[in-house]
DNA sequence: TAAAAACATGCGGTTTTTTGCATTATTTAG
DNA sequence: CTAAATAATGCAAAAAACCGCATGTTTTTA
């Protein structure tokens, strides 16, 4: 087998799979590891694929490795937000929960909105503390520092004595059976009371956790009025959420 | 599964879901915990992601720092901020109110300290949170724009509850005959109770408030248990209030 | 055409990387 | 405080990479 020969079969696998093993392109191509090194070393040099110990992957499952952490996924949010922000009027009661989404929207609230937010998300309230003519309610309480949310009894027993307009919950997982579920104990437990206490709650999410599964359940599919995604509403992937009664923006 | 595999996974998870645990991942990629382990360890030490106990948080969801634009008396402040935190020992229950230079002692706390600090200032929240030994309790209530703190009947309630060691109030004036006074009604109410519900009251300021007058009066000079300046102890205008019984650092 | 040069390939030995295991701290939670 | 979970550390085995060299093969060139 000439050498264009196999760095070409080289390349298709790796284009294929995303990653090739030296050991599995020896037997391929019943030659030895020092001849497939040194063709992964070329292909390497070219920028043709990025070589690891062990193998090759491809160069563009290795730009997905390191996304520029600032903007990953920046756009997508930012989308999901103004959906969001589109389901809040003036005078409002809005219940919100943390993680990055909620923050990409209390960044683009709208100026002149005049609303009541109410949260233990710290980075949301210094958020919404900047905003002119929202006024901010904190939910007090210790003070998670994974998730930089109070969270704990009291937290809870506050919620309990709100009856909010809307609730948006940023969730890192949702699947058509088990609903959504989080990886937090304490965090579900303050979204189970969020959703308990606002006539409407609004699900945001970016596509990739849809159909995900994290340790602990929060609530059921039933619960949830309005899902958000950065897709468009069309999209085979939601379909599913439609039939099950959400409304899908 | 190839190393770089396992951490463009890890990367990918904990992108999505601002946090991984070290248990999931190694059953995931059925790895031992040592190899989870050292994948964390380097993606940490090239600032993809965070380690902590346990798992790996993302970086971009930790990054949230208060501002910090007031060099205004910066110098004296960190002198005051100094001298405050020698009265902190550890496992003591610290009740702290907002205002610069409670800011600056919030940021000088040493590494090392372990104690339950309780505040309603978000600012002071925020540099708490970053500190690794420390629990932070939050008063929630309703948020003052101004001051950047929790305030109202809910907030006051739970300082109710409580019985701290010791509290530190960033003071606006002080003179002999009046006390404490202030300029903000809401915060008095804090204040009050706050000075209730401590052993012992720490006052913060800078000498150019010592012997000025707000509107509002806070307490006497009797409650107040130490007084702290950018001055030395000696200092003449700091002698009647030595005289009145305060312990002056 | 024949010698020389350049290239490709494989082999043996050495070095580096990766990984899991055992043991000993350290941290966390009840 | 105590027990369980997690982390750190040193070690050893296996895999992979690397290096120099020998052996062919192809290309160049005189």
């Amino acid at each position: 087998m000439l050498k264009k020969e196999r760095q070409t079969y080289i390349l298709r696998q790796v284009n294929l799979h995303n990653k090739v093993l030296s050991n599995s392109l020896c037997k391929d191509m019943s030659v030895s590891e020092d001849t497939i090194r040194r063709d992964l070393q070329e292909l390497s040099e070219t920028g043709k694929l990025v070589k690891v110990h062990g193998g090759a992957l491809s160069q563009s499952f290795n730009k997905i490795t390191y996304p520029s952490t600032d903007t990953y996924a920046q756009t997508d949010k930012r989308i999901i937000a103004e959906k969001a922000i589109s389901l809040i009027n003036d005078g409002m009661f809005v219940l919100t929960g943390g993680g990055t989404t909620i923050i990409e929207m209390a960044r683009l609230l709208p100026t002149q909105l005049h609303a009541t937010f109410i949260t233990g998300s710290i980075p949301a309230v210094v958020e919404y503390m900047n905003h002119p003519a929202i006024d901010v309610i904190v939910l007090g309480d210790k003070i998670s520092k994974v998730s930089k949310i109070t969270v704990g009894a009291d937290a809870i027993n506050r919620i309990k004595s709100i009856k909010a307009d809307i609730c948006f919950l940023g969730i890192n997982a949702i699947d058509l059976q088990n609903g959504i579920t989080d990886n937090d104990w304490d965090v579900v437990q303050l979204k189970q009371q969020m959703i308990l206490s606002s006539q409407k709650v609004v699900c945001l999410t970016i596509s990739e956790k849809i159909n995900s599964l994290q340790p602990f359940h929060v609530c059921g599919t039933d619960k949830i009025d309005v899902l958000i995604t950065e897709l468009d509403p069309g999209d085979p992937i939601l379909q599913p959420y439609i039939s099950a009664g959400i409304t899908v923006l």
